[in-house]
DNA sequence: AATATATGAGACCTTATTGGTCTTATTAAT
DNA sequence: ATTAATAAGACCAATAAGGTCTCATATATT
């Protein structure tokens, strides 16, 4: 299990939707600039999240995209696996076949529980708890909102790094 | 965190050497062939466990690794560490510092949750559970020492994938 | 209908990491 | 001295990550 950068770029991306509400329609590029995204990354993580059910894209001008379901319905599981795939801790629990012990294998046992508990905590999260909380996009848009009103527009990319 | 394949063999030649008690010193060859290790691969990671303080390395002739410290003292999570490194799950609770909504983020505070109980889970397991509960090796010897009386003794390797 | 504006889909590229091999020391037993 | 073992690290191929770019397509507006 590795968390990727896009499947943080997707849970940002799910935040800020979720907190704009179920149904409405938001561009891409305001999605992309609130939330950091370089835009084009966004449009490939978004066809992901459209593949599962999760958002709707809309196409042509005035396009974007909206959420489908319920925040509240929407877990940070399905969020992270829509991104990686299914949480694997190992490649012997990944694909027990392919492990010529898996069957009476006490590591393996310790993998799969560990795997199994790290997915029941990230399937409790909803996406309601998580714009209720706390406010994790805020800087973003106030770094945003700074350097716009500074250096009147340019370069607003600021590095994660 | 992603468990590597380097880390899976470290696991295994500590298995085998917990197998073998505290202090007997075991050829590499020895470990390679019947913990299905690629032998060179297996002295760059035996580097890094005596680093680590986990084994210590004899060399010259009838050379090779014992294990320092009692099996029942080392834990999954000390093994798995000293090859991949501290585990994180995300960037973000790696580097605090470089992300710039951490100290009131949820989403942060999720994956420091999810990440602490896992670090927990494989650190209650030493490996005198683990060579006490299963032969978690057995299947490769069974197999290396057909390979051997039926192929007089031809590559020994047994494909994982 | 034509145009402007938005995203879709996927080819493509660069860089980092993984997983390993190979070569040249170095060390110790005989 | 010779032989047998590991040390250390350079080196390499394959894969994946992270992102960009181009062309196609869809829709609102005029």
């Amino acid at each position: 299990m590795r968390l990727t950068r896009a499947a943080e770029y997707a849970i940002r991306c799910m935040i800020y939707l979720s907190r704009q509400g179920q149904g409405v329609l938001t561009s891409r590029q305001e999605i992309a600039q609130q939330a950091n995204i370089p835009p084009h990354f966004l449009a490939k993580i978004a066809q992901d999240l459209a593949r599962a059910g999760l958002i709707e894209i809309r196409q042509g001008a005035r396009g974007g995209f909206l959420l489908i379901k319920d925040p509240a319905a929407i877990s940070l599981l399905e969020v992270v696996e829509t991104m990686i795939g299914e949480i694997f801790l190992n490649d012997c629990v990944a694909r027990p076949a392919s492990c010529k012990v898996h069957y009476h294998c006490a590591v393996h046992r310790v993998w799969q529980g560990a795997r199994d508990q790290l997915r029941d905590s990230l399937r409790q999260v909803s996406f309601d708890q998580l714009i209720a909380d706390a406010s994790c996009l805020a800087p973003y848009q106030h770094v945003l909102l700074d350097a716009d009103t500074r250096e009147k527009g340019t370069a607003k990319r600021t590095d994660l790094q």
